[in-house]
DNA sequence: CGTGTTGGTCAACGCTTGTTGGCAACCGTA
DNA sequence: TACGGTTGCCAACAAGCGTTGACCAACACG
């Protein structure tokens, strides 16, 4: 089907640009939420034309849309040893926090966008939901103790790398990890209080 | 100094609309955000002219300044029994939470103004991380828990009153604190792991 | 070589925003 | 009755926004 390689689109002459665009507007999103990142802003950042970011994206939903998407791959996630999963959990979304900038984005852009806030959503009912129902005792429990996991890890991000509070930033990885990994493990296995 | 009652300003024939406007504006930068509750919405909520908003505000920043202030009054807070601190702060935080609809717009603001989240982030500064001083062991690790005790309650406060994720909107108030209340109590008193 | 396609710029559009100043109506007081 | 201050509305401003279409330059292919 395609000369070069497996699955992709061809290559165009313009992918340079339309990853310039990309990588400038995840830098904007992220920094300063959807309306106060004009596509202007982007566009210069890019150092191209701001109609090019509509030719290649149609308007600025779609260029959101293109530049904020993430899959944190919890199905994939070991579960075993099963006393460890609060930790392991925790450790995943630390790493997945800390190279993935879109996802500072899509938080900042969901707290005023009903839109990207289901974005965030759909992670808990696709993927937390039957993770906590997989491993926790009591199914029909799940929905609570996955909102429960839930709110701990984006409180986590909310006030570490969306408010950036001193006190949140300066703790060290593996002290959240130390934290953390019980309140998670408790929430998914301990039987209800 | 003053006919009617003691300290406080002079009555004016202003202070319905003076109300109605802050009502209106809390209302909307609750719902919508800092750019998206425009002066002119505030003003047709408030039926009177966008231009009024102005003479008694002085501009957008002084009316959202004048719309969300908040005290949590931590200090107030009983700490007696101590092993039961972390439920009362839960109950503490889910009334304060459920009538002030201005914690929503500070949150949803603070999400993109470094100032609004500044402001909640006097709150941890100036009565959390003294509270975590006074009550839990190894003072000089107060900062770390109150940062813990911060993300719990403001993980709880984004996924049910800012994203609204049905699961977290689901549980109700006693469940909260049952499963809250011992990670609170653990995060302050428990020794470090 | 000529010709269609692609990548990119420029200038402008229509609209909304925060904000301002002028002007009419009302009030309490003298 | 006259009058200064308050309360309110109206119309307009400048600036910034997302978005559009005309136009030029470089390339690919026959």
């Amino acid at each position: 089907m395609n000369g070069t390689t497996e699955n992709q689109q061809a290559a165009r002459r313009s992918d340079p640009t339309r990853a310039a665009i990309l990588a400038a507007a995840r830098e904007r999103f992220a920094a300063d939420g959807y309306e106060k990142a004009t596509i202007r802003a982007i566009a210069r950042d890019a150092k191209i034309d701001p109609s090019m970011v509509m030719r290649y994206y149609v308007n600025k939903a779609g260029l959101f849309a293109a530049a904020v998407a993430i899959d944190p791959g919890l199905p994939g996630l070991p579960v075993e040893p099963r006393e460890e999963i609060g930790r392991t959990l925790v450790r995943h979304f630390l790493t997945l926090w800390e190279e993935n900038e879109e996802l500072t984005a899509l938080m900042r852009v969901g707290a005023t966008d009903p839109a990207a806030a289901d974005r965030i959503g759909a992670v808990l009912r696709e993927q937390l939901i039957p993770l906590a129902r997989r491993v926790g005792p009591e199914p029909e429990q799940a929905q609570a103790r996955a909102a429960l996991c839930a709110s701990t890890v984006l409180g986590l991000a909310l006030t570490r790398y969306v408010l950036r509070f001193p006190a949140s930033v300066a703790l060290d990885r593996e002290e959240i990890v130390d934290w953390l990994g019980p309140t998670i493990q408790r929430y998914l296995t301990a039987p209800t209080p």
